[in-house]
DNA sequence: CGCAAAATAGAACGATCGTTCGTTTCATTG
DNA sequence: CAATGAAACGAACGATCGTTCTATTTTGCG
């Protein structure tokens, strides 16, 4: 389960340890929890966002930043990705768990829009790409994967997402325009 | 909060009535939320398939479709959408509300696609779209919006699913190919 | 009205939860 | 070795949960 499902008790049981001696590690749940999504970003920083930033500047990053959340989000077939799972359970509970959720995941789509607007000012996107609106929608696309990988269990999903993102790309590719009327025939 | 946020405990205080009473109308939890999962589908129906389907057959129902989901996913800010926060809460946990909550949704999703190939038999997309493709991208704009407008409390996110749309419509319109090569300058 | 059936109420149960408290273990340090 | 401080423990508390059981009230019908 996501957060909620995170109890001291069942925490207890799998590090065999006692109920008080686990709550005495973090003082309250509510406590515990943002100690998870640290734990949670930490890591997800180590997997999607530092490797990725070895690669050069501009399309090379975006592309393989969008590869590495892809294999992040699909393969914790087991675990969830919590940043999406807290964004459903915490949307209409404010609280310092919501803050601190809401905290990583703005400094992760920050992180993204970064990265895009690197590629705009590199001349591998249009000029006139709105960045917040291609994070949108690379963003429903990893949303999209997410649901139906671990919900409808879909296998076809890995290629779908990709193919919605080699479309936004070309979309957005320099050169490329929105169709207006018939262009080429098709070849 | 979502389904399982849902107790007959609170479901007696709201109602005036004891928890036995309540409970008695049921059976049972998993039963209570069958039976919301029920409610919620014959009210998404109502607002947003049925309306769409008097549109005339193609890209005005398509659109109609769509136009009316965001509608009712941006609107719910305080229930949230079950289809969306079910998923998440009940994507790794088996039994009878998963199966009855995966089978609306995809009872949803095949009305989106049937709709879809409607469009593309009726000419007004390419005839090589691919309609589970498009519904992917479809739901993946919904999600982004469903995260932005209630995790992320973003106000310019209906702009953004309607910008998303658009560009999905543009892309699968007849005519538009996508950019291999570089086309006409910007205007 | 009278009677049966359905609906609701009330109290209690076992389980689980987060939390508190006092105690005990144990390693560190002077 | 003895003192100290942190860490873990065990038991209990109050709250809430779904559920069960037995009354009581309400409703519909002949």
């Amino acid at each position: 389960m996501g957060l909620e499902g995170l109890s001291i008790g069942a925490l207890a049981d799998v590090t065999q340890m006692s109920k008080s001696g686990v709550f005495a590690h973090f003082g309250s749940r509510e406590e515990l929890q943002i100690s998870v999504i640290r734990e949670y970003h930490t890591r997800f920083e180590e997997e999607v966002f530092f490797p990725s930033m070895a690669e050069a500047r501009g399309l090379p990053r975006l592309q393989a930043l969008f590869e590495r959340w892809i294999h992040r989000v699909s393969k914790e077939l087991d675990s969830g990705c919590i940043y999406i799972s807290g964004a459903v359970e915490f949307d209409d509970r404010p609280g310092p768990v919501r803050d601190a959720l809401a905290e990583m995941v703005r400094s992760w789509h920050g992180a993204l829009r970064s990265a895009i607007q690197i590629a705009i000012d590199e001349g591998h996107l249009r000029a006139d790409t709105d960045a917040l609106q291609m994070l949108f929608e690379m963003h429903g696309l990893i949303l999209a994967l997410h649901h139906d990988a671990r919900f409808l269990r879909d296998p076809g999903v890995l290629d779908r997402v990709r193919g919605g993102f080699a479309r936004l790309l070309a979309h957005y590719q320099p050169g490329a325009k929105v169709a207006r009327r018939r262009a080429s025939p098709k070849p």
